[in-house]
DNA sequence: TATTGTTATACTCTATAACTATA
DNA sequence: TATAGTTATAGAGTATAACAATA
């Protein structure tokens, strides 16, 4: 047989740490950590609240606070209170974070559309409509604001 | 349009985290981080040294040598001097290690397959194909013995 | 000299538990 | 009482630089 056979589970494994490879190759490049890059990223749809932030992160809120406070200290974000509820914040991107969640997205997109030209560009489509189904029916819609578009 | 668009990239890095919330999870229930759990499922196929081990894991060796330090102090892989060259060792796992490397294998390849079950049977055959012919393109050679079967 | 692996150091990331302030 | 967020603490993960032992 040609081609080595691998079981489907194996492959979309393989395929994660990959894309997380590039994803921390990109980050580095700006001076960041993934996860920093990840929550800039989360961002660029408008200031989200600390809560929200840790949902979509899979992150504790304690574990979020530190990582909002080492991202602020560099400038990138900011902590904007709330005026209709004095205890929640809303984390925002200042400017330079904007450039860097910008930076990121095209450098990830740009290695990952390399990757991806293995594919014919039909397939890549019905790849794109599947995994974007898979997400939404498992807790991780696909949102234009969270596309970082 | 009755499906939401999204772009092949951006499904990728979110398809990526999804795969690494389930890794998460699955090593969590057996009481491992989850690049414990990584660096028992790349020994299944054999013992493996420090050096080759570093490459496949994208990690530098100083961090390996902590990594392993910590899973051995668990009893789950043992440092086997190599008697050809007296600076190597491999890296080798024991019988518990073993059994948790394969519970692992088992528990995330079973979710992962519930979320492929999305695709229609031809078209998980299509994709196993293309990322692996992606992996191998990408220095992340698919063998039978890395698949952890 | 080059290679294998470790040690020393300094961060970052993360979770758990306890806490403050507001709703 | 419940919720939003922080602090305190401890451990895990990671990289860089310097090192030891062997090839």
């Amino acid at each position: 047989m040609a081609v080595e056979e691998i079981e489907l589970a194996t492959a979309l494994v393989r395929l994660s740490h990959l894309v997380q490879y590039v994803f921390a190759d990109v980050s580095r490049e700006h001076d960041l950590t993934p996860q920093q890059a990840q929550l800039l990223c989360r961002l660029v749809g408008g200031p989200v609240g600390m809560t929200e932030l840790s949902r979509m992160l899979h992150l504790e809120k304690s574990s979020l606070t530190g990582l909002v406070d080492r991202v602020q200290q560099r400038g990138l974000v900011d902590r904007v209170r709330d005026p209709s509820d004095r205890r929640a914040c809303q984390i925002a991107l200042t400017d330079e974070g904007s450039r860097l969640a910008y930076a990121c997205h095209t450098g990830v997109t740009n290695q990952l559309d390399k990757l991806a030209s293995e594919f014919p560009a039909a397939d890549q489509l019905r790849l794109a409509a599947a995994v974007g189904r898979i997400l939404t029916a498992h807790g991780q819609p696909v949102t234009v604001s969270s596309a970082g578009r």
